[in-house]
DNA sequence: ATCCTTCGTCGAACCGGTTCGATGACCGAG
DNA sequence: CTCGGTCATCGAACCGGTTCGACGAAGGAT
């Protein structure tokens, strides 16, 4: 079931078949539909690898993803699931890589094995050894997050120094004076992800405006981790109330020590921060909190892709994304006394 | 940089080059050094799609998994994340497929475009179209999940009806009269998805075996949901002492509706089911709950399709698992009065 | 009737690997 | 010295597509 027999079926040549699949070139209306009869008949699909052999693309995307013993966070998650989507809608398929920090052999495969026409890095660092080799390697690619020089590459990126930095503003508008931000866990911080220190520093220096006396701590990134993390706080500055956070893993143990301590959200304590979607529902109050649009960037990764792709040597392209914070019920005015 | 480059430099032919790599025959120590000399300077790899043609075979896996819209469970994440690892460590790539219950282009580019060695389906209905499709193929196949003629294909599965078989007399032996199965979505119910109905078989069997009075709901997959699920089961099955649940998504609900009524864990209710380990651990109070398994399946999984891969004419094999009950804090002896 | 286009189709080369049969060099045995 | 047998290597065919140049037939202009 090749090209060869359905040629032999319909009576023509192996290129009139290609042509008349492809439309590069005219090929007379009846012997259009006899190809097609034949075809039809014989459930016929070109092979892909041939194809791809032959017209020098593969018609696959590479998506770079942490490994599975690093627990996916609904964000990441949601970055996923839209560059699927969104490649599917090009009719392009997706090949999953599983790599840490460091290049591993999947990921040496996706780059040097010609197996995707361009690669989608999520979760990376600020001086990521990826992103050197794919320059090097001249594979078209675009990273979820962006890097220390962010001119040369292209990115798609959520403003978290922004965003945090709006809700620090939101919080002094509501009249508090000391605050924490609740960040990701010390080992990425010092792996130097992004995120993070783009949040630090947000924060940091909307508070230094707006005269709050701030407070950060890391947090890993699990429930058990929030629960201990939020008692400490209270143990060490109880003059705090409010935070920010872009742990949405922790939000669960911040939730019950909340509960635990008898705080009542907004009532008692304010919490906001950059979250995914779904999390800031499902929490109780539901949060007000500034949605990682996860969605839309997968898209517009897929998109940047593959104007990379068409055009190798354009200017590289980037987006930041600054969505605005859903007030829902989790801030309040500060409490007296 | 490619085979014939290597071969020129090195001064041999491509021939010695490919069996100098693959060690299908005898070449000369000296030969082999010079050739890797070569390609170690150059940082060849061989070209995937020629290979692949040329052998027959992708070395290449394809994962069908449910489309982003359907937000996947904590489980089905694992299942995802264990699958890539295990190909990973096969040195197999995994190619994503994003489909529904019918087979759309993805899936079909997947089947009939040889882009794959083998697939793994997730998330099957009893009767799946997509199942038929892979058979009729010939293209080796294993579900995770399985349908109703279990013997004719391979899988793996969790022992849904005999897990919830194993809480309901974990719940009698407690004391409990009145239970109450929280399901998933009607939907998903209605569709002949094969966890949901072996969940309600084994709860009804089980139910009338031990003379417990059974209630069983559907919940769609959300905390909205959950919450008013749980405030209905209440308000219309007020003797109802303790709960069984295959649905994660909804337990954030279920837990808001708990402490809403009033009722302490597992003084005044108790609660149990088939939940992933991390959700069971972060719930409050920790969950008596079968952990599934999802990196064992995923593995196994694996396992089994490159066996058929391997050995296509083999008989048909399967794995169901039933893990052990993790007895941790959520369920307790009946309350009086 | 002759020449020039245009249209539809064909054959061959090519993409970059793998694999099979053949060949030549070298060796030890007779 | 010749013969038989390894051993290492080579050339060619093949996998299944795409693409380029060429070619024959039909049609229009002169």
């Amino acid at each position: 079931m090749n090209i060869g027999e359905i040629a032999r079926r319909a009576g023509v040549s192996r290129s009139t078949v290609s042509y008349a699949l492809s439309g590069k070139r005219p090929v007379s209306a009846a012997t259009v539909q006899r190809i097609n009869d034949v075809i039809a008949e014989l459930g016929y699909r070109p092979n892909a690898s041939a194809r791809a052999l032959a017209e020098g693309r593969t018609r696959t995307l590479g998506l770079v993803v942490p490994p599975a013993s690093r627990r996916l966070t609904d964000v990441q998650l949601g970055f996923v699931g839209s560059v699927v989507d969104a490649a599917a809608a090009h009719d392009l398929d997706v090949l999953l890589s599983p790599s840490g920090g460091d290049h591993d052999r999947s990921f040496e495969r996706i780059v040097t094995g010609r197996r995707v026409d361009g690669v989608i890095l999520m979760e990376i660092l600020l001086a990521d050894p990826r992103v050197e080799r794919l320059s090097q390697a001249s594979l078209p690619f675009v990273t979820i997050g962006h890097v220390e020089h962010p001119g040369a590459s292209w990115w798609v990126d959520v403003d978290y120094g922004g965003l945090i930095t709006r809700c620090v503003h939101h919080l002094a508008d509501l009249g508090h004076e000391e605050v924490v931000l609740i960040n990701r866990s010390a080992e990425l911080v010092a792996a130097g992800y992004g995120p993070a220190l783009r949040s630090t520093t947000g924060f940091l220096e909307a508070t230094a405006a707006r005269g709050l006396r701030a407070r950060t701590v890391c947090c890993a990134d699990e429930a058990a981790a929030g629960l201990a993390c939020f008692e400490q706080i209270r143990a060490q500055w109880p003059a705090v109330t409010a935070a920010v956070t872009i742990n949405e893993a922790a939000l669960p143990g911040v939730q019950r020590a909340l509960h635990r301590a008898g705080l009542e959200v907004p009532r008692d304590f304010s919490l906001t921060g950059v979250i995914a979607e779904r999390l800031a529902e499902d929490f109780h109050p539901p949060l007000t909190a500034a949605d990682v649009p996860a969605t839309e960037l997968g898209r517009l990764a897929v998109d940047l892709l593959l104007a990379q792709i068409a055009d190798g040597g354009a200017e590289p392209r980037h987006a930041l994304l600054e969505p605005p914070i859903s007030l829902r019920s989790s801030t309040g005015a500060r409490p007296r006394g």
